[in-house]
DNA sequence: TTCAATTTCATTATTTTTAGTGATTTTCAG
DNA sequence: CTGAAAATCACTAAAAATAATGAAATTGAA
């Protein structure tokens, strides 16, 4: 088990620091974050508290270069990570360890944050075993979402007894029956998405 | 005291959603906030449950502007709020009543969604907000445990004829039809763990 | 006490879902 | 190529759920 990495997030969209912070929330104890809009709060944030990595908008670099290069050679340790969102010039991106997009899923950014921070890759590639075939999902995926037999074979372009027989197959497999039950499997197995109200 | 707003934020970049989501979380329980990757899911939310606002990336309609159409015809009280952080061409951006960007402050985003939430008569329908009463409740719990009306019946010591009019009357007030759709309220309103699910 | 909401139950007609049994075509790994 | 799994569709009978109305008894706050 690999030690907690302290990551700073520089970036000006609140929007974003909070997305970008959710998702390395989503690694539990993995990561703790930092937040800063500026250099100059980045600055001053490296001063009391030391970090594994520092995730940075390329736009800020803009008119400061030379600081940045300074905090660079400062902290060497410490692994730059380019957040990008627009075009940027491939001179600019080369400063970087790696870069990560605001198209990036969780998984991806936890994977390319692993890589340079060297922490060894988590081998227990345990995958669960998806029971369900692809079709299968498909119509769960619909029933949970609340359609009919009938919207859902409309939907998949099959007849209903078709959805009515991955349904029993469905059912057999999960040994689930009720639609609320199979509406929860849905949720566990993150099939859909169930995020409602912050609480 | 308004009521609280229901919102669905359709945005394939996980950050941006978390990110945006993150900042209605901050208005408490002024807004609530459902999510979707792609226009599918969006349609499938709209049918489980009503919202009143829908924040979407423009990006989406590249390919399904007519669907988009639809949606707005027939859900014509949802107000559409663009989510650009890139170029977007003018004739797209027209279709939305209002725009966001990932630059905007919290306090910008909750300005404009009020404002357009309270453009027109913002006649209370019968949305969510009426609550339901203690057998309602009762009722709601056995059926996204995983119940049928009959076992529900039995288990309330109580007609299936009074089991079928609780849920007539939970439909109305919740505006959810399906019991996906009912048992994913149940869990948002902590009416059950998702321990308590049976086949 | 009064009135509204809640809880209870019923009837009828329709629609939807489930159960059981088969069967044909596709797909894909060995 | 072959066989197994997957995906497709059909038919029937029974069970369950929904829709539309109506209404009596209970409860609780004004």
């Amino acid at each position: 088990m690999s030690r907690t990495r302290h990551i700073i997030i520089v970036e000006p969209s609140f929007i974003i620091v909070e997305g970008l912070s959710a998702v390395f929330s989503k690694f539990g104890l993995k990561y703790t974050i930092s937040k800063a809009a500026t250099l100059e709060e980045l600055s001053s944030l490296l001063i009391i508290k030391a970090c594994d990595a520092i995730v940075l908008n390329p736009l800020l670099l803009q008119n400061n270069m030379k600081g940045v290069q300074a905090l660079k050679t400062r902290f060497e340790d410490i692994k730059w990570i380019g957040l990008v969102y627009a075009y940027h010039d491939p001179s600019v991106l080369a400063m970087f360890d790696t870069t990560i997009t605001i198209s990036d899923t969780p998984e991806s950014i936890d994977s390319k944050t692993d890589k340079i921070l060297l922490s060894e890759y988590s081998a227990d590639k345990d995958l669960p075993q998806d029971i369900l075939s692809e079709r299968e999902v498909d119509v769960l995926k619909l029933l949970a979402s609340g359609l009919a037999n009938k919207e859902i074979a409309d939907k998949l372009n099959i007849s209903i007894n078709t959805v009515i027989t991955h349904r029993k197959n469905i059912s057999q497999k999960t040994g689930i029956k009720s639609v609320s039950g199979l509406t929860i499997y849905a949720v566990v197995q993150k099939l859909i998405t169930l995020e409602n109200i912050s609480g």
